[in-house]
DNA sequence: GCAAAAGTGTTTCAAATACACCCATGG
DNA sequence: CCATGGGTGTATTTGAAACACTTTTGC
């Protein structure tokens, strides 16, 4: 339990600042892998502290803003990317994350299509880097990305937010290859295939993916609307 | 998307107040219902807005006091009581939660043991109530409880913070209670029975609980330790 | 025809469920 | 001995998983 004393630093003695990050998660093509691997954006910090090193976009809370609506705000400012997908991740609070003030930061999760992904931009400040092969990264964000994807993993087991990441239409492939990236191991494709059927909110169209070297594939559309789950807390 | 304009109220133009509540659960016996209920401690508010209302327990994140240490804090200030079980539940940042100011809340769900609970004190200002008979509450606390009853459901089901409700030493069939009592159905003695002893973390113990009507149960122990998930993030 | 992915069928296995039944105790 | 909850046994069902097999395309 803290205690209070005269001699606690000035800082400890300010309200502790707001402030909202963001890990947006995009699959992109990856050579060097088999199918399509997990990416996020970051952006490089101009300032102290830990000037220079790569950190999650974000930026303080704007008094007038929800606090979903400054999330999207500054993914669009930093990335200019349209989520398709965003849900809060968590609140972290500790006294120790930065070095020079005490700092609350409010963190969502969201994920883009791929033709977002596509036109994302790459600045001399903004760079896309590999889910697992981050380097290290300015306060406490390695641990929150961590977090972020230990809740991805969880969630497209038993959610629908697979789709967050594919386009309107897409092979039951496709989709296996989403579950692949995200939980990093390989799915059979015949009980895969099986149990994308037996779900009601996933419905076969009359076209084909044409070009592909083989039999081509039949395409999909998902119909479930967004994928926010029940639980979650609105408003 | 928010506009900023000239003549927005003075109060949208400073930093948003940062606060912390919780939603404590216990378990009590209840003489309408067969086994126990769900309860919950609120505060009557002695100031405006929505003064004489209830509300959760809570108050402000002092700048010294890391975000769960407050939510332990308050928890105790307002109810004595210790939890056994302490999680972050979701950030509230509506722009319209209260009518005075904007605050964003960072609320914390808890669970305590029976024999906390027994000694709970009741005053003019703090009343426990049956979760599922919340009277209209201050702020948006009806829409946060509702939330907090979502992810307890949840929980209870998936991980073990069943036992959080619990106290050393306690009988299956007590489990059980607990189970239903969150759930809200009746659940096969038999079923359940074989499902618990099947998990690792929970061994009998050579005692027999004597004194009831009936055959005397035999008594079980949690070996699994705090009931906090793996994915939780510390720090 | 061959390679390879699309797509189907079938068997096996594990877990949840339903429910009949026996056991031990207080009254 | 009877009522009641404690505790065991067992058949049924469901769904995940493993894997053999057929189909359709490009080359």
């Amino acid at each position: 339990m803290p205690v209070y004393s005269a001699n606690v630093s000035e800082r400890a003695q300010q309200p502790p600042e707001l402030a909202i990050s963001t890990v947006i998660f995009a699959l992109r093509p990856d050579p060097e892998a088999g199918g399509p691997t997990l990416w996020l954006p970051l952006v490089r910090r101009t300032r102290q502290p830990f000037r220079d090193l790569w950190a999650l976009p974000g930026g303080p809370l704007r008094p007038d803003e929800a606090l979903q609506d400054a999330a999207a705000r500054n993914l669009q400012e930093t990335t200019g990317l349209q989520p398709s997908y965003l849900e809060q991740l968590y609140a972290f609070g500790g006294l120790d994350r930065s070095p020079v003030q005490r700092v609350v930061s409010i963190v969502y999760w969201a994920l883009v299509k791929p033709d977002e992904a596509a036109l994302a931009r790459e600045t001399e400040n903004v760079r896309w880097v590999r889910a697992d092969d981050l380097g290290q990264l300015a306060f406490d964000h390695n641990h929150i990305v961590e977090y972020a994807l230990w809740r991805l993993r969880n969630k497209v087991e038993y959610s629908s937010i697979a789709y967050a990441f594919l386009g309107s239409t897409f092979t039951l492939a496709q989709v296996r290859e989403v579950y692949e990236a995200v939980l990093g191991r390989q799915l059979d494709p015949a009980n895969f295939r099986r149990q994308l059927r037996a779900t009601p909110d996933i419905e076969p169209t009359d076209e084909y993916l044409q070009g592909g070297r083989h039999r081509p594939p039949r395409l999909y559309r998902y119909t479930g609307g967004a994928a926010q789950l029940s639980g979650s807390p609105p408003a």
